[in-house]
RNA sequence: GGGGGUGUAGCUCAGUUGGUUAGAGUAUCGGCCUGUCACGCCGAGGGUCGCGGGUUCGAGCCCCGUCACUCCCGCCA
């Protein structure tokens, strides 16, 4: 007899064999609720007297004979019951989703009746006795088949949600992804440093959570955006490598791929290092944890290095999708002057004008072209201009519109370019670039996509760089931020004071897979006198600093050790490895698109007692 | 804050130009069935067509408003 015992490597009970025929004990009595686990019984088993507990996955009742598919975390197991059975009577009675305790004799199956389909198909439960656990009312969601169901419902009922086979495995492979974070983390040097939950609202870019204090009236605690500052002051501590898995608070509206309200990060920071240092640290650690758990799909075994600026023109994105081998090339001097006029004079009247290609292999068709030329339209976009190439008289030609207005030549030396056949097209995305590399990335991504180009049973990684330190504010006409106001110029102070403020990169990077952003970093700009500079060009001063950044540019007076450090967003990662779409396909409870959590109820109206203590008088809308 | 989509049985959906008693599958309940593993067969119950108003002899369908869910934009260093 045995009584289950993870296996700590791979949460199964079934390894933990404690073979009692080696003591002289006298055999101990049978668990109260198991002696297997519902994955475990094999052929081997046959003749022994089980006890299984579970739930009833399904009935199959065929009057004289009736079959249970018992269900627990580790798998199915057949239970039959024929009329000779004292259980036959219960197990009549027996429905979906209801908990049950079965004791029965275990039984190999006929050849002809064995499922392979599960681990557990070679042999079947002969039931002896049921006993109802838990008994189920009617569901309002099938766990069996896991057919759609409305978000709402799945919510409100989540606790049978996460009974179906696909959510369950997906929170078990999160589990285990977020434990191989831990152990690699661990592995290199790293410790975990737990940081407050109830902190103060710290000059990062979303809105606040707040905690209103009882204890001093009118004031508030803010839940951590980030621990940023935390983990910057553990490096002014001398704690030198910290990491942690993360909750991060933001109030900001959710997507598909952003959660409301809380999610969490493989947050990290290390002391006396350059950005290299960083890359070199974590690129094996994400990479390993992408080989992990990618069921074989190819993991990109170097990540590339691409300057902000060069993913913008090539790819059209901070967060490109490098599955799709588009690379887009500018070609405004083969327009300049051209006889197509419109990109001719925009080129003329404003020196800021390019012309972008889009190269399209195996795109050339006149169907495909104005197919992409209408979605354009629907963008809001005037159109794409497009040029195909075909043979015609055994001669290859460049086709439509544009190669008409441009002549041969132009149109041979773009083809030549961009490296393009007979069969292939390419598309034009003209103006100023600042204002439509968006779209030509989205053009990019529908090419890629409509052409079956993307290759998508791989993980294509790469770290962007060198983002810009500030970003011009249209609406505030001022300087702003960029990215955040905690990383190190490149070329600090000495460039902050010299350099147009525009053209400063920052040390701040991001790791990206398949067109997400999965992490973020930088190195951090840990000198007060850089500080102080860098927040007078979005016009804040030294008082703005010391107010916003309070402790940590106190820290910063006292021997400050250069440090640096990233954040990986640990749900998109998940989302990534379970192949799921949405990220409450791999999050245990997770609120509603109106950050409301239907099955707890929340958020909820407090008590009067609780607002008098809290010192509160609510002044709703309207 | 803004835009798109959806809303008909517990669920997934059909429902013709606006016209008789709003249908199917599935689930539930009852009956039959000894080798199923999406078991099968027969039957029954189950509807405020999201809600409110309007047009019309007549509205699931048309119009106005509103609510819910979802996707996107803004926002998210």
């Amino acid at each position: 007899m045995r009584f289950p015992t993870a296996c700590p490597s791979c949460t199964a009970l079934s390894h933990a064999k404690i073979d009692i025929e080696q003591h002289s004990f006298p055999e101990p009595a049978m668990h109260r609720y198991r002696s297997h686990t519902c994955g475990e019984l094999r052929d081997t088993h046959a003749g022994e007297t089980v006890r299984l507990s579970g739930w009833v996955n399904r009935v199959r009742d065929h009057g004289g004979l009736l079959f249970i598919d018992l269900r627990d975390h580790y798998g199915l197991t057949q239970i039959v019951a024929d009329p000779d059975s004292p259980a036959f009577k219960t197990a009549e009675t027996l429905r979906a989703e209801w908990c049950v305790r079965i004791d029965g004799v275990v039984k190999k199956r006929t050849p002809e009746t064995v499922n392979a389909n599960i681990p557990t198909g070679g042999v079947e439960v002969f039931a002896q006795e049921i006993e109802v656990l838990g008994a189920a009312k009617e569901l309002p969601l099938p766990v069996f088949g896991e057919p759609d169901y409305p978000e709402d419902t799945r919510l409100k009922y989540r606790f049978l949600d996460l009974r179906r086979e696909t959510l369950h495995a997906n929170i078990v492979k999160r589990t285990r992804i977020i434990a191989s974070m831990r152990r690699r983390m661990t592995e290199i040097g790293f410790s975990e440093y737990t940081t407050p939950i109830l902190t103060a609202s710290s000059p990062e870019g979303a809105r606040d959570f707040l905690v209103p204090s009882r204890i001093h009236p009118g004031k508030f605690y803010a839940l951590p955006q980030a621990p940023q500052q935390f983990k910057q002051l553990l490096m002014v501590a001398g704690f030198d490598r910290y990491f942690q898995i993360a909750p991060c608070f933001r109030d900001e509206d959710p997507r598909a791929d952003r959660l409301p309200g809380e999610f969490y990060q493989l947050d990290l920071e290390m002391s006396f290092v350059t950005q290299e240092d960083v890359w070199d640290t974590m690129e094996p650690v994400i990479r390993g944890v992408f080989e992990e758990f990618a069921d074989g799909k190819p993991v990109t075994q170097r990540f590339p290095r691409i300057p902000y600026d060069t993913a913008i023109r090539t790819y059209g994105s901070d967060k490109p999708d490098l599955r799709n081998p588009i690379e887009m090339q500018a070609v405004t001097g083969h327009f300049a002057g051209s006889g197509f006029k419109v990109f001719a004079r925009m080129i003329e009247a404003d020196p800021k004008a390019e012309i972008w290609a889009i190269p399209a292999k195996t795109g050339g068709s006149r169907a495909f072209c104005d197919r992409m030329n209408a979605w354009a339209q629907s963008q809001g976009q005037p159109g794409l201009g497009y040029i195909f190439w075909r043979a015609e008289n055994g001669a290859l030609e460049g086709a439509g519109p544009l190669a008409k207005n441009i002549g041969e030549d132009r149109t041979e030396a773009i083809r030549t370019q961009l490296g393009l056949a007979e069969g292939d097209a390419v598309f034009f995305v003209a103006g100023d670039p600042a204002k439509f590399y968006r779209f030509a990335g989205e053009a990019r991504n529908r090419v890629g996509s409509e052409l079956g180009l993307v290759d998508k049973d791989r993980f294509a990684l790469c770290w962007i760089v060198d983002f810009p330190f500030y970003e011009w504010s249209e609406e505030e006409k001022k300087l702003d931020f960029a990215h955040n106001p905690f990383s190190m110029p490149q070329g600090g102070l000495e460039a902050l004071e010299n350099e147009d403020p525009l053209t400063i990169k920052a040390f701040q990077y991001d790791a990206v897979c398949n067109g997400y952003e999965i992490a973020s970093g930088s190195i951090r700009n840990q000198k007060p006198e850089t500080m102080v500079k860098a927040f007078e060009l979005v016009g804040l001063s030294q008082a703005d600093v010391e107010e916003r950044f309070g402790g940590m540019y106190r820290a910063f007076q006292y021997g400050a050790p250069p440090h640096g450090g990233m954040a990986a967003g640990i749900d998109r990662v998940v989302m990534l490895l379970c192949g799921a779409e949405n990220l409450r396909e791999i999050t245990l409870f997770p609120m509603n698109q109106q950050a409301q959590d239907l099955l707890m109820g929340a958020p909820s109206d407090p008590t009067p007692k609780q607002l008098r203590e809290l010192h509160i008088r609510l002044n709703p809308p309207q």
